[in-house]
DNA sequence: TTGAGATAGTAAAACGTTTTATGTTTTCGG
DNA sequence: CCGAAAACATAAAACGTTTTACTATCTCAA
């Protein structure tokens, strides 16, 4: 069965192409096409089921009413939810999205931004490695809206919303020395993105201000993308060598191999030990005892993500760059 | 900055947009341009950046590069994780995914099916819903491969890959058995598709072989989509009422509502209540007790499905409809 | 009764490719 | 040195839309 073009429906209905046309679009009033016309027409589509080839409108009109979204990995309980929640808030505006992770490799990103592009993506919702810049910098000077979220860069002039982490990591450090902790260790990555800088930064501002001096030794940087094995047997090592009394995670993801190691040298988490993860996950409130972490509103975040998006896509002049930075919340457990 | 042509690639090598052409598509060889030429133009394009316009070519040839992937909710970790490897098996082929969440819900996937089709994408890749039988076989109907994953439809023609969720489920039972075990409540979902038809027989016929008498008051079918706060009072509510001693709950975000009415019940995991998971989860390893789980092979389920696409995408001709079905597994904790 | 504006509609170009059919030049065996 | 085949290259149609510029008819105020 041959799909239909417009062109099928303009023969059935006896009028021109470009009649049909002004219709599907909503243009018929301003192009001043009569009722009866206007009625047929869109009978004949209903009953046809005729719905426009994408493509041929995307070739035509140069977008597409998708939004691309660039991730460091959907399968990160972070990423995943916000993905679902700004593609909801998409979907409502008639917008789809085609998302890819990065894996955190600049290659795979920037071959990502061109598959977009040459996809002719109206926009670009990107959490970004660093070393894009260049090519971030190209869409923009393309005239192309570009949000980044959860992690900013520098040099790239355009929106970005993400949660206070800084500030966050600052409290967190807070809390325990309120509770009387001062050998706290902190476990990173060693990837260099804004976001974990800023943790790491609030870790150490936090010490110094409280007259603790920062030790390199309380501090563990996980090499992205090792296997999980390696980094249990290293956060063991961490754990039992020092007497440490806290610990800060600086992602879900190392917080949950660190309660594994834990698990696995059956050291108790309680009044010697606290542990504090930054994003939430299902796993700390349901551990026992249970883990205060830091938490994004993701929901804000998506919302802002999106607002920011469809506005730069609406108005097609470019509005004042926005960075919005929303506090996340510590949920001592 | 006006985005390059292969027209502007043309005129700068001095010759026709044909011969850019065929050299861009591999097939210089094949139509004999000569060596000299070749070059020319191939230096010309890395020099320039020129990429060739996707929208273009798609509507062209009819073909985009793209999958579409439909699941039921990518914030969900079985389909995130799954997503994430079939996004990679994908991409190393050149192939893109574009996916979407139903959220369950029949309309949107229909809506989805036609925004894919309306994208012209090459295959699709979908976790049904029931009620879009229809829809699928008019994919099928126009020659597009299609591969269901997790639930099969009995009413479609297809390729399906899913986990043996009745035997699974019918082990974990079993396995309740073994350990003495005689009051064995079962938690599902109101929804109707068959891996969770096939969990719930797999139950039943687990409790009939082993002459223990079926009874409906301790299977919960929690509504889907309800609101958390009331899945986890309806499962306070069996837990209390009956004298159960052993759970199996039917997926893994039920486990996780779940874990969460035990921990507010105070109600111990132990000898005399034990509970088992379908669908594994961080947060299963690291309870304490840690949890039993059924875990489906991702890793077999992403490959096999992308697998099967890629040969009916390479291989125009309709290949023998195919249904894997692959064993799941209890991982006894 | 005219002609200006409103009303109703359309032809054709353009978007950037791929591909078919065709044209020209070169090579080389006899 | 002829002519057929091989080598090299291209023009133009086609994919399915949107949109610009245009035609034709109707209405009604002056």
């Amino acid at each position: 069965m041959k799909t239909l073009s417009i062109k099928d429906i303009a023969v059935k209905a006896g009028v021109s192409i470009t009649t049909v046309s002004f219709i599907i679009n909503g243009k018929a009033k301003e192009k001043s096409i009569s009722e009866a016309v206007i009625k047929k027409v869109e009978e004949i589509i209903k009953e046809s089921g005729y719905k426009p080839n994408q493509i041929a409108r995307s070739l035509r009109t140069g977008n597409s009413n998708i939004i691309g979204l660039i991730i460091e990995d959907i399968s990160n309980s972070f990423f995943s939810r916000i993905a679902r929640l700004i593609e909801d808030k998409a979907y409502k505006k008639g917008y789809k999205i085609i998302y890819s992770s990065t894996e955190n490799d600049v290659e795979k990103a920037k071959d990502l931004i061109n598959m977009f592009k040459s996809r002719k993506v109206d926009g670009y919702i990107i959490s970004p490695t660093k070393g894009i810049e260049e090519d971030i910098n190209a869409l923009l000077a393309d005239n192309k809206p570009v949000i980044l979220f959860d992690r900013n860069l520098s040099d790239v002039e355009t929106h970005y919303v993400g949660a206070d982490h800084f500030k966050a990591s600052y409290q967190s450090i807070e809390s325990f020395i309120k509770d009387g902790k001062r050998k706290i260790a902190l476990v990173t990555t060693d990837i260099d993105v804004e976001q974990i800088v800023e943790r790491f930064d609030g870790y150490k501002k936090a010490l110094i201000d409280h007259q603790i001096t920062y030790s390199d030794e309380l501090v563990l940087k996980i090499h992205f993308n090792q296997d999980e094995t390696e980094t249990i047997a290293e956060m063991k090592n961490l754990f039992l060598k020092k007497e440490i009394d806290a610990v800060l995670f600086a992602t879900n993801y190392l917080a949950i191999s660190g309660l594994k190691a834990l698990k696995q040298l059956n050291k108790q988490i309680g009044d010697d030990f606290s542990v504090i993860a930054y994003d939430d996950h299902e796993v700390f409130e349901l551990h026992t005892p249970s883990i205060s972490a830091v938490q994004q509103p993701l929901e804000e975040i998506a919302e802002t993500v999106i607002q920011l998006i469809l506005n730069q896509l609406s108005s097609k002049a470019k509005a004042e760059n926005q960075k919005v930075i929303i506090p996340a919340k510590l949920i001592e457990r």
